[in-house]
DNA sequence: AATGAATGAGCATTCATTCAT
DNA sequence: CATGAATGAATGCTCATTCAT
């Protein structure tokens, strides 16, 4: 009932159900962020919000549901970035810089909902996660065809796997997002450089 | 009380209440890495041991205390492995093949404390905690100095920054590290080789 | 102050408000009579009439008060048709049938209200029962005074108690009643036939 | 767990655990019996035994549990008497007295599980009332078999409809079921005998 | 060494009710 | 007239923990 009215309201901007609703998930990320799912309560995320426990409901059905919606809350804008990176046409350490760019930005610009959706998705049932893991694959997907292009043009050594490649990037991003997120004082730009330095250029000297 | 006793049976290697105890550190392991801190519960410990769940605080305290000796647990021979590689002399590229090798080949024994570990030692209190950290410190410790030795040596690049290669190396392994307990197929040593190749020799192709 | 208006209202036969306030009633009734009176909620009652949940409350200023307005309005009718065959002077047995037919046929007539009335009544404070109990004490006094002629025609045994015979009838009609609302298929002429038999000839074969 | 474990008690008559089952089941029978099942809290079967609210769910696995094994608890006793009633060889006017004596007998007895039974039932979901169903059929259909011998031996009229008659002897024993346990005054033989009678015999004067 | 029984605090969720608009 | 939004108290249920046996 309150969903059919959101679909209407969602389309206008400004209405005030879609407002508060965005507020009651980014509430809900941080705590989710802090305590985990099950560690947290619903009073924890109706507190940070300033209403009242029994209010939640008003804008989640139940708090499974309320991390359904902060995990693809925390992959939408992100998946989105990377489909724009893919299409640019540039050298590929420019966009190897660009995607681990962007992944790391989403972590600092305090989206904590990205280390719930890295920590926490697994506790929701499967049926939950069709969307989640439809948006991760997605993501996966356009690395992987990034990684193609540049074995392609000859930009990386022919000899290694995209699809391991792509799950370690993430892997290394999702580790320093996390302490980016724990470290207010971590410099952004300077994770950023040293993480594609490794990617692309391994440790050892050259020779 | 049961802490003096612990420590003389403790010495005598096949005393029963250590056998025992080391069982239950097993199953708290594996519920705790399977749903997390909050989501398991004691009867889902007591369960996993076969035993009721009022007797299972003759091993534990506490949940919290178990979730504070499962993560010992896991880092204790993990800390241990690291340190016989550390004093081994051999090239920098063995030295990091074997490195990749104990972290990877912890998760694949069924190491859950490992998981548990990583991924739920943050819902202890901090005063739960010193020991895990001394213990993460090391590992990060011995860790750097074999990059420092190999920057030394020549073998490394002289501009890399070992303390954030050091953890980027930790966080690709425990990426991987969940994913071969998540995926019992995912070939181990091909995983071993695909990250000690990504380490060392970045992506691009050599000019 | 709603009160007021009400009462105005209600004098003017066609108003909308009172047109409006019997259609919650009814809706009302079908949802108590379906879920009970602590099973049913007022959003229940609101999406019956196709209203807002908090809109309710300009009908009913509480959910108790919805009840006993259920709970008078079930037996108002009854208790004036019963009042109008009284008077009619007509044979013991013509009587009984008239009585009968007129109990079962109001709950045929989906008239849920009569069954909210006679499972759900008990759940209101005493405060709130008066006009059911003087309704319900009508209705049995004007049937015993039918007994009572019947007795002083003639028609009926003599060493009957018409006390309990009362009784006995608004029984059996109640529960053939509550059948006739959860089998629509039950044929309302046949039931009422048989009931007033059993009434009349009890079950032994004359001898 | 509880339940492997109850089945083996269940087998020693005098075990803690089926005694204080026993206890739970009519402290329930009781409190849904006064406030109806949506109208009693658990709380308020808990207080009724004199235990905590949380030690309840040590005896039931869920609040509609309960209401389920009151029901059966309610109908066990009842349907067993009146197999033994069925067996017996005599008259059907004892017959008759015999059965409706069981009935109402079982009200007096303080046994609110009955009521409850008769009340609540409609609440369990379909799947938690098959056991009751059968029941309730076992009962009606042991009556019909009464009434059926009753008309082949001449003792009933040939004319009545078994099925309609055994509905309508429930209804009237429910009836006064009721009354016997709201009004505690009100004396049993005495109502035995007015049922009976009605049931038998019917209101005219013979002619 | 283990268990059955109980506890009590905590939690997600529901719901009657209110009220400004 | 009607609604959206909020409230706060209540309620069913879970669970870590205790303890006598």
């Amino acid at each position: 009932m309150r969903y059919m009215a959101t679909d209407i309201q969602q389309s206008r901007e400004g209405s005030k159900y879609a407002c508060k609703k965005l507020v009651a998930i980014e509430a809900a990320a941080r705590v989710f962020a802090d305590k985990g799912f099950h560690g947290a309560t619903t009073q924890d995320i109706a507190a940070e919000m300033g209403i009242q426990q029994g209010s939640l409901y008003y804008y989640f059905n139940s708090k499974e549901q309320a991390l359904q919606e902060v995990c693809e809350y925390g992959l939408e804008n992100y998946v989105a970035c990377m489909a724009k990176i893919c299409v640019k046409d540039q050298p590929f350490e420019a966009k190897m810089l660009a995607i681990v760019t962007s992944h790391l930005s989403h972590y600092r610009r305090q989206h904590s909902a990205m280390k719930v959706h890295n920590d926490q998705r697994l506790y929701l049932p499967v049926e939950r996660r069709v969307r989640i893991k439809k948006l991760g694959s997605q993501y996966r997907d356009l690395l992987e065809k990034v990684l193609q292009v540049g074995i392609e043009t000859g930009a990386l050594r022919a000899d290694i796997d995209t699809h391991f490649i792509a799950y370690s990037i993430i892997g290394i991003c999702n580790a320093w997002g996390a302490n980016l997120i724990r470290d207010g004082e971590l410099d952004l730009s300077e994770t950023i450089e040293h993480c594609s330095d490794l990617i692309l250029y391994g440790t050892l000297s050259i020779k």
